[in-house]
DNA sequence: AAACAGACCAAAAAACGAATATAGTCTAAA
DNA sequence: TTTAGACTATATTCGTTTTTTGGTCTGTTT
């Protein structure tokens, strides 16, 4: 890494502990500064806004969160199993990450700035899990697990399970029921896989 | 109706339509009086207090749109056709109450006074929902379409599909995507039904 | 009594202005 | 090139006053 990249990254880090502890809104300049050891108009040396730092951490964040997702998937042997672990290991990494943030959210989530980041978050996220999605469904026709067939629906149905992860993945966060949530994973893949119909 | 029952239900159709012109915050007791044609204590004769009526209000509207769904449900031949029934009734539905109350929306929102709503209503007809769609896929199991194995699993099954449902609904809703919506509709009810497993 | 109105009150919310804090700039020094 | 610190204009906070509002009480009409 390069001198001043390891200052940006210090930077970030330093806002990033700062955000876990005491929410985006209470998180000043000169907190961030005096964090990083440095003085307030440094960081605007490294950083055109306090903005390019939050959107930067939350970036950061974000890009751990896929990580972590890919990785478990790509343990998996079969597209089904991928599908399980997508759903789990998506699931359980959110838990962590609003458990870090559990006092941000807190303090952060009424003002309408919070909304704006998690339209911005859904709009970039969004395709890319769509495709994830998308890419293991083909590695199931490839491998002969899935009929062909779907081939020409793979589009709307990779948008759809994204959707439905999403209704379960509310469900579960918000009402604390992670005891179903490997039941379900379970379920909704065995669905997708045999279907119900005789 | 009873005399009192038609005045009762006087009183909170003029706090409904407040509600949709103005919010739930914006509505006092004084406005809803006068749009009855009451003194503001004649109110407290029928209600126990301003919180009883916004109850009712919402209640009504929860029981109506509960109905539209049921009653879209009841005009079809098969279970299949009945759960595709249920998805895209409930989702127009709401299209057109969010649609209705969209103002109230606009300026209740944020207070968390709203978010407390949210909970109440979704534990008085989760589980309404959840038998709903229980006794579909029960139908469907005693008309031979569905395999008799799911009986057993038919509880956590019903769960599932209401909370996929629901995150197709806020995928639609806050996004305006109702163009996909029949063709989500069909895609889960047939995914559901012949999976996508060869 | 049943159904209502209007004055009344306490408590909550809105309005307002002063004091404070904060994002971002500028200048200069290391 | 990198950093600090003083500086400013704007936004936020905070304490105070004023207004609004839910709810009660009293009394009047039906």
């Amino acid at each position: 890494m390069e001198k001043d990249e390891i200052i940006i990254q210090s930077i970030i880090d330093a806002a990033k502990k700062l955000i876990q502890q005491y929410g985006l809104s209470k998180t000043t300049m000169e907190d961030i500064a005096k964090a990083a050891g440095k003085g307030k108009s440094t960081l605007y040396y490294y950083f055109k806004s306090k903005e390019e730092i939050f959107d930067q951490v939350i970036n950061q964040e974000m890009d751990d969160f896929f990580q972590t997702v890919k990785t478990a998937i790509s343990k998996q042997v079969d597209a089904s199993e991928m599908l399980k672990a997508y759903i789990i290991t998506k699931i359980k990494t959110l838990k962590t990450k609003v458990n870090l943030y559990r006092f941000a959210i807190e303090t952060d989530l009424h003002p309408e700035a919070i909304n704006d980041l998690f339209i911005k978050l859904k709009n970039r996220y969004d395709n890319e899990e769509k495709k994830l999605i998308g890419s293991i469904l083909k590695l199931g026709i490839d491998s002969k697990l899935y009929r062909a067939e779907i081939q020409a629906e793979i589009e709307i149905l990779s948008e759809l399970l994204v959707t439905c992860v999403r209704g379960v993945e509310t469900e579960i966060v918000t009402h604390n029921k992670y005891k179903t949530l490997t039941d379900k994973a379970d379920m909704l893949v065995n669905m997708l896989t045999k279907g119900i119909g005789r």
